[in-house]
RNA sequence: GGAGGGAUACCCAAGUGGCCAACGGGAUCAGACUGUAAAUCUGACGGCUCUGCCUUCGAAGGUUCGAAUCCUUCUCCCUCCA
């Protein structure tokens, strides 16, 4: 009995709520492994750490001896999850589909247990349902109750169009669960609505509604939107080690504490100390550089983790060039090219327009020169290494 | 099916015949200051063989010396009515 709290207590900590906790501590009682349900969409290739809050937290009831049945939205991806979207997303083609759940199942496993997850793919009972399936699950809900969404009834509001088929899916979240027999699902915050019609249709399918767990999203780069792929202001768990130091250093103070919070494994006391030696004072940056070297050491390793520190050091408080920067071989072709073409070509700008414009405003180097003559020629052959901005670089030898 | 409103660059949004590559804000990028933080200041922000040229204002035609702006048709979205 005395277990049985302290894995609540567990399951709880850094989950934003709990519905319902009588029910959910009745089942932990029974003392069956539960089985616990996530699903992703496997609309981007690339987990990243928002995604990780929730996993972690799915490692959690792995060590606390439950079954973890984690679901890839095959099915659902043709749909895209209207959560949280101001409009409607592009339907993913099967092919991309399947790409994504591929790399979706390799990185997973960097955080699962694999021995206790089972991998589940939504469109193996979808696919048998069929339309008339379909149409009867569409019959459990109302219109009127899908409008309570708070993002469907502000699009709605605003004259932003919401296709039918967007309504669909969080029915089809909630079957899916019935399919799955969950007694727990997790999902972010941004989740209730759909976590909640999972117990609506699973009462009307005869089953014992799940509870429901949902975990805080973890704020991107940028500090303010979620962390999300399509925003670009995410730190992918399969990125090089000195990328993801790198990113961590650039997030601002006050989001700092919000990582530490949401991603550290340190304890809650910990983390406290820290802030306490802040406010005393301390260099948030030091702080910063704690949080960094624990999430890369987590992907990466400690070596690893060392050396990012020691080469992000180098490089910008020293401003020494990186070791591993892009090498690109271009063609004289017998002539000289403007460094405005050379810039396009090494894919350090978008166009020459944009490589002029750096040059005019001090932001292009070679070999560490600021380079002032937009007009100015490279010789026809040699290597040089050119930096546009603070973080890129190529090194271009033309032959 | 009927009536009305709308579509402008990454997003929001001004512009209703020439001064428009298109006001303003946000985002972004560069420079300064820093701790690759924040705040602040400066600048940029369609493309090119770049003191000039080319292509953009939902799409296609048309009127005009000249159109994002006027006309026609089409596509898409919204609102109200049925």
């Amino acid at each position: 009995m005395r277990a049985v709290e302290q894995d609540l207590k567990q399951i709880k900590r850094g989950s934003e709520e709990l519905l319902l906790e009588s029910e959910l501590l009745d089942r932990l009682k029974s003392g069956r492994p539960l089985r616990v349900k996530a699903g992703f969409d496997p609309t981007a290739p690339d987990l990243h750490l928002g995604h990780t809050v929730l996993i972690n937290k799915l490692r959690h009831f792995q060590d606390l001896g439950h079954h973890v049945l984690f679901l890839i939205g095959d099915f659902t991806g043709m749909i895209g999850d209207p959560t949280g979207k101001n409009v409607t997303r592009p339907p993913l083609s099967r092919a991309q589909i399947l790409d994504n759940a591929r790399t979706y199942q390799e990185q997973v496993f960097k955080i699962l247990d694999p021995e206790r997850t089972e991998v589940c793919f939504n469109s193996s009972w979808f696919e048998p349902l069929g339309a008339s399936g379909m149409i009867r699950l569409a019959a459990l809900h109302t219109v009127a109750r899908m409008l309570e969404r708070d993002d469907f009834a502000k699009r709605y509001r605003s004259g932003q169009p919401i296709a039918i088929h967007e309504f669909l899916y969080p029915l089809c979240q909630g079957y899916d669960s019935v399919a799955m027999n969950a007694d727990i699902e997790l999902g972010g915050t941004d989740q209730k609505f759909n976590l909640l019609v999972g117990r609506e249709i699973q009462k009307h399918y005869g089953q014992a509604p799940q509870c429901i767990l949902t975990m805080p999203l973890l704020e991107g780069l940028d500090g303010v939107n979620k962390m999300s792929k399509s925003l670009g202001n995410y730190i992918g768990i399969n990125e090089p080690a000195g990328e993801m130091f790198g990113k961590l250093m650039s997030i601002s103070d006050g989001l700092m504490w919000r990582y530490f919070e949401l991603l550290s494994f340190r304890t809650v006391e910990a983390i406290g100390d820290l802030r306490r030696d802040v406010v005393a004072g301390a260099n948030p940056r030091h702080t910063k550089v704690l949080l960094a070297q624990e999430i890369v050491e987590r992907f990466h390793g400690r070596p690893a983790a060392v050396q990012a520190l020691a080469d992000f050091d180098a490089r910008f408080r020293q401003g020494a060039v990186p070791d591993d920067i892009p090498e690109v071989d271009l063609s004289a072709a017998g002539q000289s090219l403007s460094i405005a073409q050379v810039l396009k070509h090494a894919g350090l700008t978008a166009s020459t327009s944009e490589a002029l414009r750096m040059i005019d405003q001090g932001g292009v180097k070679i070999d560490g020169a600021r380079v002032d003559d937009r007009q100015l020629v490279l010789p026809d052959q040699g290597t040089f290494v050119l930096q546009v901005g603070k973080r890129k670089f190529a090194r271009v030898r033309i032959v």
